[in-house]
RNA sequence: AGGAGCGUAGCUCAGUUGGUUAGAGCAUCGCCUCGACAAGGCGAGGGUCGUCGGUUCGAAUCCGACCGUUCCUACCA
């Protein structure tokens, strides 16, 4: 057999996979119906790439879904991509820019045009690279947001919403960016601490010019759209101005002085400009006070005809300086001071956000809201971890109507249609909307030039990828879905959309349970982001990557360009020698090991490195069993061949048991590092590490029966196979490469793992008399090597050891496991001593009250089993001291359940014992 | 500012309802080419569980305060 080789394996078998059709649902072969299992992958950005957070979660949901499919549900992960609606338009222009050609010359049709065309040309890099992941999806019912089903939906819902007034259009104040020219999302924002100047101007009166009142500002461009300053109603400084009137420097305008509870007294000089049409605070005290909304900017933001001439068509920082300038020149600008504070982003732009007044379509919320929040409250939708919930009432419960419209080509056009009076009218398309409002032909219809909110089809997701409007079989089968896998960001983005807009349409949950992974971070816990250059891409650590192209990769997407040397630094001292080819189902394993209770992950390369050794050591122990099992020449299971299990193969079984329990518990409770740690220390501790060695006496003995050996064998072939398939939900490549191997004796006449049955825990197959005769057997051989170990002693070198004041049942196992212990402790010989005989000078191990003794006789240097003796001594005066205090203290007695202080007086009277032994031990070793 | 999470070995993390001698992997230090595996085996060292208080017979675990850190929400012009 090979040496283990991920990328030799891995791709092969996914493909294999796909051309069978194993991911498909499929009812389980006896006809008692199986129970159906649902889950909606998150669709990913069509034309994106897979980053860490996608291999993080699709890896769990994997492990999810093969771990149904196994239990034999007929199971459904529904594939389908997000057409993404501002990142594709992105890159689309960036594209077209590069050609030369500028999006608004080539006009809305052609651009959509070229959208599809890359959508269709990169659109398969992200499903490439989830198989590659090893990802069970269904690619056979694959969905797009855009495809003719999802724009059916869309519209159906589009119109009701809108037939029942859920849907409006209003002027109001949205989150605009100036480079993208769309309205964005409050969730597309992202407002970090930048360096800033607070600028301190002063406005005179307008019936006493002399006289001022200073406002501060940190965006001096907007006073020109000022329609008011507020002060706050107790300041007794400016009370008696109140209602008089400031005349607004560089205009003609004379404005209010109006009070509000809003201002804080504390902050600058009290006194507040208030510009409606540019911040959101202003727009709704604006409101309040009914002040006029004066919009200064073009969708550029640059500004536009509402201010003085001479400021006309300037961008918004240019007019900052001239505006500040020019007030500067009319003595009006009392100081200017650095100023810390946050300033909004636009998340794929980066260019400032513009609070700016435009025309949008908005769904009214609370309505719908309701319902959502109630779903919640009772239980028809649960959150792992609990406390997600909180981040979901926090925004469900505070939620503003959302505007839902985006000045944008690529997407959903809205179904809206304007007559020449501007009369709106909705429906399908615009033969329908004639139909409907019973329009003639000769009424021209202009249609809506807007597109919706991506997330506005992906709140449709789940139903409508299953056939809704339609009413499928599919939508009856897999509707409500079981589970969302999702990250904590997405709760107000998608997860609480959906909730709404699936009670809303089909009243049902769009699933029942939803699980909030934490966030996978670099290794300082920052955040991993491209425009960070602090990513990794899961792809390069399944492939591996030098380190110059890692630090091309990095550098090249970043938002601040000047941050490029700093990352190339820390790219080269983290990564020295790039990243090492280390293959999906080590990268997986990973996944699955820092899946914790815990929020954030900081990812760490020598954990990856870890796994790999795992499914190393996996690979090599199924090469031994195969060895000892495969050979023609044994023919171990042949028909009638009598088998014997021995105390070590009923033991390998109850462990395996107790594994397959922990790992149900594991997935039940979405535990998946608990389910990789169990998994882990079967293989390892005692499969490998006891088990295996275990059995090599018994296969290669002399005086083993062949009924004994073949019991072994059985046992070495069959719990292989069972890990194998235990282990496959998160390994799947290499699982099913070994279990390709076993004989079809063993694992049935199946084709695949994929489809073969998750092992059960079976009551009947736990041995507690095995674990504990095996137990006894470790604490000999682990004593032995203790003092191999410490005095040194190789391995190759037999020690004699001698058994002594055992008991009757110590006398049993030894005989009992005697070769055993010969072939693990590689002893000179085995002697059994009777208490009241008189053992050599020896290092002493205990176990139990039995003393295991190497005679010291040439081998073992005195000084060191004395330091050694010391040391167990010492440390067992230590435990002795604390279980004497509790045990003397009455309240403890009195107080404490009676088991728990009985327990710590046996440990006294034990480690009395023990302590007596290793003194009289000590005094003999001294004497020599 | 408000909310949440985290703080356990040099590093990355487990530690289930308070009842062990606080664990694992990596790293470190010895020894070992013994027929599955050096991507390995065997052994060892390493922690006053962020700090201070409280509840309790008993606290890494529960409560409070503080410090540090991360995330989310809202931002004072």
């Amino acid at each position: 057999m090979k040496k283990y080789q991920p990328q030799e394996i891995e791709q092969s078998w996914y493909q294999k996979w796909e051309e069978n059709d194993y991911f498909s649902p499929r009812d389980a072969e006896t006809d008692s119906g199986s129970t159906p299992f649902c889950i909606m992958i998150p669709p990913p950005n069509v034309t994106g790439t897979l980053h860490m957070g996608h291999g993080f979660q699709h890896s769990l949901v994997d492990s999810v879904i093969r771990h149904r499919r196994m239990k034999g549900d007929k199971t459904l992960w529904q594939m389908g991509t997000d057409h993404a609606g501002i990142s594709t338009q992105i890159i689309v222009t960036e594209q077209l820019a590069a050609e030369g050609v500028k999006a608004s010359e080539l006009g809305r049709e052609k651009f959509i045009e070229r959208a599809w065309q890359w959508k269709e040309q990169s659109g398969g890099t992200i499903s490439k690279q989830l198989r590659r992941l090893g990802a069970s999806l269904d690619w056979s019912t694959e969905r797009f947001t855009m495809d003719e089903g999802m724009c059916e939906a869309v519209l159906t819902v589009f119109e009701t919403l809108y037939d029942e007034g859920l849907i409006y259009r209003g002027k109001r104040l949205v989150n605009w960016d100036p480079e993208l020219r769309t309205s964005i999302s409050d969730l597309e924002v992202e407002s970090e601490e930048e360096k800033g100047n607070l600028w301190h101007f002063k406005y005179p009166l307008a019936e006493n010019p002399q006289t001022f009142l200073t406002v501060a500002t940190t965006r001096p461009e907007t006073m020109l759209g000022d329609t008011a300053v507020a002060v706050h109603p107790d300041d007794e400084r400016y009370k008696h101005l109140v209602g008089q009137e400031i005349s607004l420097p560089l205009t003609d305008r004379r404005i209010p002085i109006i009070a509000d509870r809003y201002v804080d007294q504390a902050f600058g000089t009290g006194c507040v400009k208030i510009t409606p049409g540019h911040d959101f605070n202003d727009y709704d005290m604006g409101k309040r006070h009914e002040l006029p909304v004066i919009n200064l900017f073009n969708d550029d933001a640059t500004l536009n005809g509402e201010v003085p001439q001479a400021y006309q068509g300037l961008d918004r920082y240019e007019a900052r300086k001239r505006i500040t300038a020019d007030l500067d020149s009319l003595g009006l600008l009392d100081k200017v001071e650095d100023h810390m504070m946050a300033v909004p982003r636009g998340e794929k732009s980066g260019v400032v956000i513009e609070p700016y007044l435009s025309d949008q379509w908005y769904v009214k919320i609370q309505p719908l809201a309701d319902p959502a929040i109630e779903a919640v409250e009772n239980g028809s939708i649960q959150f792992t971890p609990k406390n997600a919930e909180n981040t979901y009432f926090a925004w469900m419960r505070d939620i503003q109507d959302w505007c839902i419209s985006r000045q944008q080509w690529w997407g959903h056009q809205i179904p809206a249609w304007y007559a020449d009076d501007g009369q709106v009218y909705v429906g399908h398309d615009e033969q329908a909307v004639r139909l409907k409002y019973g329009l003639t032909a000769d009424q021209t219809l202009t249609r809506d030039e807007d597109v919706l909110d991506t997330w506005f089809s992906s709140a449709l997701w789940t139903f409508a990828t299953l056939g809704w409007p339609e009413k499928t079989e599919a939508l009856e089968t897999y509707h409500s879905t079981d589970l969302m896998v999702t990250g904590h960001d997405i709760i107000s983005f998608w997860v609480s959309r959906m909730i709404m807009m699936t009670l809303k349409y089909i009243d049902e949950v769009p699933f029942k349970k939803v699980y909030i992974h934490g966030l996978v971070t670099d290794a300082d816990g920052q955040k991993m982001s491209k425009s960070k250059g602090n990513g990794l891409d899961p792809m390069d650590i399944i492939d591996g990557i030098s380190l110059e192209d890692l630090v091309t990769k990095r550098t090249g997407h970043l938002l601040q360009p000047k941050k490029a040397a700093q990352i190339e630094k820390a790219t080269r001292k983290e990564y020295p020698e790039g990243i090492k080819a280390y293959g999906s189902d080590p990268l997986r394993f990973t996944f699955y090991s820092i899946a914790s209770s815990a929020r954030g992950i900081r990812f760490d390369m020598n954990r990856v490195e870890g796994y790999r050794n795992f499914c190393n050591k996996l690979w090599n122990a199924a090469n031994f069993v195969f060895m000892n099992t495969t050979d023609e020449s044994i023919e171990p299971f042949a028909e009638g061949q009598s088998r014997e299990q021995s105390v070590v193969d009923r033991w390998i079984v109850s462990e395996f048991q107790k594994t397959v329990e922990a790992v149900d518990l594991a997935m039940e409770t979405y535990r998946f590092d608990l389910a990789a740690k169990a998994i882990y220390e079967f293989v390892w501790d005692q499969l490998c590490d006891w088990y295996l060695e275990l059995s090599k006496p018994v296969l290669n003995g002399e005086d083993a029966t062949a009924a004994q050996k073949a019991g072994t064998r059985f046992t070495l072939i069959s719990t292989l196979e069972e890990t194998l398939r235990l282990a496959h939900p998160f390994i799947p490549f290499i699982t099913e490469e070994l279990w390709q191997q076993v004989p079809s004796t063993i694992r049935g006449n199946g084709d695949t793992i994929v489809l073969s049955s998750y092992p059960e825990a079976s009551e009947a197959l736990m041995d507690t008399e095995a674990e504990n005769d095996i137990a006894w057997l470790k604490a000999i051989v682990t004593g032995t090597r203790n003092i191999r170990g410490e005095m040194d002693i190789s391995f190759g070198k037999p020690i004699p050891v001698i058994f002594y004041k055992g008991s009757d049942s110590d006398k049993a196992r030894l005989e009992a496991n005697r070769s055993l212990l010969e072939f693990l402790v590689k002893p000179e010989r085995l002697d059994w001593l009777e208490a009241d005989a008189e053992p050599p000078a020896s290092a002493t191990h205990l176990v139990g009250d039995m003393q295991v003794l190497v005679p010291l006789s040439g081998l073992i240097d005195k000084d060191a089993e004395l330091a050694r003796l010391n040391k167990e001594i010492e440390k067992k005066i230590k435990d002795r001291a604390r279980a004497e205090g509790k045990i003397n203290n009455p309240s403890f007695v009195a107080k404490a359940p009676e088991a728990v202080v009985q327990k710590e007086k046996d440990k006294v009277v034990d480690l009395n014992s023990a302590i007596e032994q290793l003194e009289a031990q000590k005094t003999k070793v001294a004497a020599l």
